[in-house]
DNA sequence: AGTCCCCCCATTTTT
DNA sequence: TGGGGGGACT
């Protein structure tokens, strides 16, 4: 067979790790190194090569995307599909997995997928029943909790409280919330790894019929993987697959939420006979930027180590610029990005990152402001959309009638006067008799336990279900859907409301249909025996496993808003980081441990290691933050990048400021204009100062203008030093010495 | 059932 | 500063 097409493309390191036959094999793949492409070339390798079926081969991946776009490179690259392989999510084997041996897991045939929605609503609901002090615990800190401890592998029966009142309370709550699981059919993201988990650990035979069917695993973002997909992966491997483990520890942002650094620290130790290749020749970005973040990342401890290095040109240097305020920040970089677009550069090859979401306000105004078309990642997906959520919890009832989230979303709505105490009578009856709410309304209704009036209106919202099932016989998925969303009510309900909001929520419901329609045809192309159950079953399944990543406006050419962490995987021509200030990055949050603090710096280098050609970072010498102004440093990591790669921007010219209070926040910003205190000869020594001009204190040493206010004798200015930090001082006192 | 108001809170997010 | 959620009121 010709292999040279799978080799010819790749570099020395690449080929390496490619044609490894150690047991196992760990890569250190580097920012913009080519790991998918050694993914995918490893595994046409080795089936062009040594003969491996894609049948015996499992490639896992963090999210749908990656994994449709693995499979997508893999067919691509072997020039047919690879339907007996098996790629997908973490989350997506393991339910296969589930749906496959629901008996031998212990679940109901049809048991029910609670996305993250779903199950605060249940939590809730539990917190209810519990009585439990609303004010003291939270729900969602309860949610936080349950989910934390299944990524450890944890069931509230292994867990003690030893006396301490939080746990205590946690553990109460989740030991009632996998009842309520367990009585509903219903299962979560975290319990699907759980629960296949513990299915291969009480089923050694199950577990050797896949340890021999799959010879290779291959494993994408290795660094990402938490306690329990680790342990999954071991006991499936079971020494006897080869595992390739793709990743960088460098690139490891996700501890808070369970991922476990230590996982790929320790591959080599955990997998004997462990190969490890660096891939270090990085193809995305400039000599310079790749050294600010080789300099950088150097801080952490206990790295595993990586040199990125590319064969290209030094490129710009590294762009500082520092704001007076969060305003100016965000009008320079829009400028910035105006003067790129001047250039013949295209809006959407611009980036601007940060840290948390709240700033990104600032930055839209900005760029609102000179009719800069912008899109922010993030935010909303389409299957979490408040209408499409209800038109699948009817579908979802019409497949499931035990599917008790479901049942609870669309009972009442749109409103049928089902109201609370109707609900509640239904809910206690279920408990009780240990049934659905279903079938808990049908008892009674069957059983007159209810006001007359209460039971007509159930009546007729079960009848709608049945009918919508009796009318899905004969039609498609898509038809259905339409059904279910007009006879329901919910079309009508969205057109009552009324407004641009409604609008939309009535086109998202047009599109569900749509999507109905696309999905019955890949499934009929796949297989043309499934009935329409079993394809709403399948639609009702992927919409809870994959939310949807089809953005609106996603070819747009318009500029990119994102969080930090959302820009994983991308890249951009142009980048700009913004808010680089002590307690924003480093986040507060995370700044007073050495694992948070190195996390917080891995964030950084993935937002330095996103830009291809040029980089610009800025902070803001003051800012505000919840309704308060702050004044703040700028960030460790400015100091920690290497000086002589950086550029600090100053903008030329500038403008006199009125000697009225005449606040430099609300001048028109054109890029060429400065702000300055008034220099009109009356200040004590005659010098003028700018705002953002760094000046030196007998005493309180350097520092930078910030402010100012009053004139002449008795104007004082606001100065943020270096070393003391704020102060206001009077400008004839001062002593102030221009820098 | 729906609206309004007040209080509280405030990284990062995928499945 | 502002958004969301919960409670109270109409």
């Amino acid at each position: 067979m010709d292999i040279t097409h799978i080799l010819d493309p790749l570099n020395e390191a690449q080929r390496q790790a490619v044609t490894s036959d150690a047991g196992n094999l760990l890569v250190l793949a580097g920012a913009g190194s080519g790991k998918t492409r050694v993914l995918v070339h490893r595994i046409a390798w080795l089936i062009a090569t040594e003969g491996i079926s894609p049948h015996s081969l499992l490639a896992v991946t963090f999210t749908n995307k990656a994994a449709n776009e693995m499979r997508l490179r893999i067919e691509e690259l072997l020039e047919r599909p690879a339907g007996g392989m098996w790629v997908g999510t973490f989350h997506g084997l393991a339910h296969r997995l589930l749906r496959a041996h629901w008996k031998e897991a212990g679940l109901p045939e049809k048991f029910q997928i609670l996305d993250a929605d779903d199950q605060l609503r249940l939590v809730k609901r539990v917190h209810k029943s519990l009585d439990i002090d609303e004010s003291r615990w939270s729900a969602r800190q309860c949610q936080w909790f349950i989910n934390e401890q299944k990524d450890e592998g944890l069931r509230s029966g292994s867990l003690e409280s030893y006396g301490d009142e939080f746990t205590a309370v946690m553990l109460k709550v989740y030991a009632a919330y996998e009842q309520a699981c367990e009585r509903g059919g219903m299962v979560d993201f975290g319990e699907l790894l759980l629960r296949s988990h513990e299915l291969w650990l009480k089923s050694p035979a199950l577990l050797g019929h896949y340890q021999q069917r799959f010879k290779h695993i291959l494993v994408d973002e290795f660094q990402d993987t938490n306690a329990i997909q680790y342990a999954w992966l071991r006991v499936l491997a079971g020494g006897k697959a080869e595992v390739t483990a793709v990743g960088d520890d460098d690139q490891s942002i996700y501890g808070w939420r369970g991922a476990r650094i230590e996982n790929i620290q320790h591959f080599s130790r955990d997998f004997p006979g462990a190969e490890t290749v660096r891939l270090e020749q990085n193809y995305r970005s400039t000599g310079n930027i790749l050294k600010a973040a080789n300099t950088l990342i150097a801080n952490n401890e206990g790295r595993l180590g990586k040199e990125l290095w590319t064969q290209d040109p030094e490129g710009e240097a590294i762009s500082v610029y520092s704001a007076y305020n969060e305003q100016d920040e965000a009008r320079f970089i829009c400028s910035q990005i105006q003067g790129w677009i001047k250039d013949g550069n295209k809006a959407n090859e611009a980036a601007i990152l940060y840290r948390s979401n709240a700033q990104s306000r600032e930055l839209e105004e900005a760029l609102l402001r000179v009719g800069m078309p912008y899109r922010i990642y993030g935010g909303f997906r389409f299957y979490e959309r408040q209408e499409i959520r209800n038109a699948m919890a009817y579908l979802r009832l019409v497949s499931s009638r035990d599917d008790d989230a479901a049942m609870e979303r669309v009972i009442n709505t749109p409103t049928r006067g089902i109201g609370n105490k109707t609900l509640e009578s239904l809910r206690l009856l279920a408990r009780q008799e240990s049934l659905s709410l279903w079938r808990a309304a049908s008892k009674a209704v069957t059983e007159n336990l209810l006001p007359p009036r209460a039971m007509l209106n159930i009546t007729a919202f079960m009848t709608l279900i049945n009918e919508l099932e009796e009318f899905a016989r004969d039609k498609d998925l898509d038809e259905l859907c339409d059904q279910a969303i007009q006879r329901s009510g919910l079309v009508k309900h969205y057109e009552k409301e009324g407004g641009e909001k409604a609008k939309i929520r009535k086109e998202n419901l047009d599109e569900l249909v749509s999507a109905a329609k696309v999905f019955t045809m890949e499934a009929l192309d796949n297989d043309d025996e499934s009935s329409i159950t079993e394809v709403l079953a399948a639609f009702i399944d992927k919409a809870a496993l994959d939310a949807g990543d089809t953005q609106a406006g996603a070819g747009e050419d318009a500029v990119q808003l994102m969080t930090l962490h959302s820009a994983k995987g991308l890249e951009f021509p142009t980048v700009f980081i913004a808010g680089l200030e002590e307690g924003l990055f480093p986040h507060q949050m995370s700044m007073d441990t050495q694992a948070g603090l190195e996390e917080e710096r891995r964030l950084c280098y993935v937002g330095i290691t996103r830009a291809r050609q040029k980089l610009t970072l800025s902070h803001a010498e003051s800012r505000r933050l919840h309704g308060e102004e702050n004044l703040t440093r700028p960030s460790r990591f400015l100091s920690e990048l290497p000086q002589n790669l950086l550029e600090e921007v100053r903008l030329q010219g500038r403008i006199t400021r009125s000697t009225f209070f005449n606040d430099y926040a609300k001048n028109t910003y054109t890029g060429s204009e400065h702000g300055s205190i008034a220099s009109s000869g009356d200040m004590a020594d005659n010098e003028s100062l700018n705002l953002g001009q760094r000046v030196r204190h007998p005493k309180f040493g350097e520092g930078i203008v910030l402010n100012y206010e009053g004139k002449g004798k008795n104007a004082r200015v606001q100065i943020n030093f270096d070393e003391v930090g704020g102060k206001w001082l009077v400008m004839s006192y001062a002593r102030l010495e221009a820098i």
